[in-house]
DNA sequence: CCGATGTTTTGATACGGAGCGAAACGTTCT
DNA sequence: AGAACGTTTCGCTCCGTATCAAAACATCGG
């Protein structure tokens, strides 16, 4: 939560150093859809032994950037939390935006829907928060995003019953910049489970690879009776 | 401007190393405020010796983290843009969300209002951000911030003279991620150009030492003008 | 209980790079 | 022009760590 100022300069370079290794990078980045996997896969994916990879392993979750999920024997490793997730977006700023003035990478599908972590990310994403904020729905504070009983009630109508967690407006949302709309999208505990609601109920379905979210033509009916409006760059 | 998958391990471990020494992480820290700094005095920032800064300030520069301004004798050194800047802030994130829920660090003052690299942020940042939009000053879309025509007159009538670019409406603005607010406030060159206006008119001043930024009671009025209501967290 | 599979630990090797001193280069001042 | 200063380049040493093979450990199936 604090700026770079009261980051001093050891715990930035452990971060550096915990990505510094190519090995360590591709692991992240294939953990980066959110997705949990065991390690030897992701030594497979990083190119190295399953001893390596082991090494490697134990750095990222001493250091904190992964959390650890053991069932028999098999170890699932998987990003720590959402702001690792960030951190990783964040990362690939400085390293392109020079390189081109074009608004995003990827393909339209990645632009226009994808999970940012577990949530929902994208023109989509963008659209689907200020739609909320502008209804009233949701509230904007300085401790986060809180859905407020009207958008929970509108939520419930619209047909997205969340199974378990039923008390929605009780989950924490985060403001999470969406790196290639500039804007904000709802991440946070609250974020991911209105996609994973949106999910269930045929909104959106997962692209067969990547990232990418697809709408249903029943979703984008849904949505837009929300009030969310897609802008003509979502239209091309 | 790609999401994280677009990036590959390669170009993610060349800029993880690059922040992995301590040496090279205390000179980009100490540039994290915006200003410019000769070879010197960032070795001795570092603790370093003036050869050793040399290479890594050759390794930043190679890299795209940094810009070189020459000056007779001198070479002056800063980050390369405010992307540069966004990534060393959301790199915090990580490391201190976990160790602690308190929704900001640093002093009041620095919670308050201070600079992210050269344009305005924290409490009164977002606030303004928010005004400006609230009153539709302030333009939101995929492409970025604009500022409209109606919004510049009332910053120019509310004495905010931007002596060489008349045309705030001009210029590009970037939607920022407060990392100690969690919301947006406005970057970009539209963001430095108004905050340096903020400057120039005594709405603000730099706090002696640090990134905090001290607004005055006639800039508090002239912002409350323009509907600019800091929140009770920044009452306290 | 034993072999197969997934994962971590141990031991050994090799490579990259961080550090400094000395020297070279360029600029400013007298 | 010569001296002083800021900065970079060069040559060298030394430490950290990435890597793998082999062995140890843990779990699942028969």
């Amino acid at each position: 939560m604090r700026d770079a100022t009261s980051l001093n300069r050891y715990q930035l370079a452990e971060v550096g150093a915990l990505l510094a290794e190519p090995a360590r990078a591709a692991m992240l980045l294939s953990l980066s859809d959110g997705t949990s996997r065991p390690a030897g896969e992701l030594a497979r994916a990083a190119g190295v032994g399953a001893a390596t990879a082991s090494a490697h392993l134990k750095r990222l979750l001493e250091g904190g950037l992964l959390a650890l999920h053991v069932q028999g024997r098999h170890r699932y490793y998987r990003l720590a939390d959402d702001d690792v997730a960030a951190m990783l977006e964040a990362m690939a700023m400085p390293r392109t935006s020079g390189a081109s003035l074009r608004p995003a990478g990827g393909g339209p599908a990645v632009r226009r829907a994808r999970t940012c972590y577990r949530h929902l990310a994208g023109q989509l994403g963008v659209a689907f928060c200020d739609a909320m904020l502008a209804r009233g729905y949701l509230h904007a504070a300085s401790e986060g995003l809180q859905l407020l009983p009207a958008g929970e009630e509108v939520l419930v109508e619209a047909g997205l019953a969340v199974e378990g967690v039923h008390q929605l407006s009780r989950l924490h949302g985060r403001g999470c910049l969406d790196w290639t709309e500039r804007r904000l999208h709802i991440g946070g505990p609250l974020g991911v489970a209105m996609t994973a609601a949106m999910l269930d109920a045929g909104w959106l379905r997962r692209a067969s690879q990547g990232r990418a979210l697809v709408p249903s033509a029943d979703g984008l009916r849904r949505l837009a009776g929300l009030g969310v409006r897609l802008g003509e760059a979502a239209l091309r």
